[in-house]
DNA sequence: TGACATTAGTTTCAAATGTAACTAATAACT
DNA sequence: AGTTATTAGTTACATTTGAAACTAATGTCA
């Protein structure tokens, strides 16, 4: 048993077959699951009724709810890089879902939003989507679901610092 | 005001300017903001020290822990489809890391493997990214964090029913 | 004003990924 | 036994994505 090759100094120390690293405890794990479970039937709604990609849908969730905004701002509010973006735009475009109008100030940039069609769409998906998460919520108790999203907060935030201090060996 | 085009019946129903969807309310875009800053500092970790990619890190995070698998045990595990695995392995195989072993009463499976160094890279990445995960609870107090593990699990579920249930527009 | 730097957005190219077709082996049915 | 179906895994092809180079416009500073 002690020589087998396979199992480590380390291994041994840990006591009777326990891993290091249990992935069915481990957040990152849990996260991803949910998320693609999550993410699958959320892009399900919008890709069967309107045939559109992720980053489609962002754009339009993004305008639908600011009316107007530059390419950029879509990015960093929608988190997507400026190529998503350019990309997104230029197909819902075509697709006469989105306007542009450059700014007469900055004609570096252009100022997007909704078409009629556009909004349309939004008003289809919108509340759906809104339906969609408030049936997934009736998983939890009312209070549950506001301390969940406040967890979810602070998890965030802790990512970030965690990333920020990297090198530091916080890790 | 009320003539303005671009703005909708539906609109006007919500009462002053509230969107049919907040994004920063919602559940998946919460989930996706939290994940991507949870993977992307998580990837760097065994990106960094190893050159691994998100595939070959799962695979071997999965063999870590069980030691010895198949292809379609490690993919339904680490819920990758089979191409994946197949090229994350194949990798691996290349770089040493990982062993196959053909399994004599099944020719069409191989029972895969860490090799000595793969169980070095595991054990020197399981207990860093063990530290992560804890490093990200801390955001959380002890009672929190089951709490919020259990509450993610509800919500898996919820999601599996809900995608079963489509078509009786449950959405 | 004129050189240089920065910014918004697009395009190009390489890498990552998913789907579907494929190979090799086993199982199932007759 | 022999034909057909299923399964494990690989490969080929098309699509998606990200990083970096690029274009066009604006800002900065001498």
């Amino acid at each position: 048993m002690s020589n087998d090759a396979t199992r480590t100094r380390a291994r041994d120390a840990a006591g009777p077959d326990r891993a290091l690293l249990e992935l069915e405890r481990f957040l990152p794990y849990q996260l991803n699951v949910l998320m693609e479970a999550v993410s699958r039937s959320l892009s399900k709604l919008y890709g069967e009724r309107y045939g559109l990609s992720v980053p489609e849908w962002r754009v339009i969730a993004t305008l639908g709810q600011y009316r107007t905004m530059t390419a950029k701002q879509i990015g960093a509010h929608s988190r997507m890089n400026k190529t998503m973006v350019s990309r997104a735009v230029s197909a819902l475009q075509r697709r006469g879902v989105v306007r542009r109008d450059r700014n007469a100030n900055d004609r570096r940039e252009e100022f997007l939003s909704l078409s009629d069609e556009g909004r349309e769409i939004y008003d289809d998906l919108a509340p759906r989507a809104a339906r969609f998460a408030d049936t997934l919520l009736e998983a939890l108790s009312v209070e549950e679901r506001a301390h969940f999203t406040q967890m979810l907060w602070r998890l965030e935030e802790r990512a970030k610092q965690i990333s920020a201090a990297r090198g530091k060996d916080i890790i």
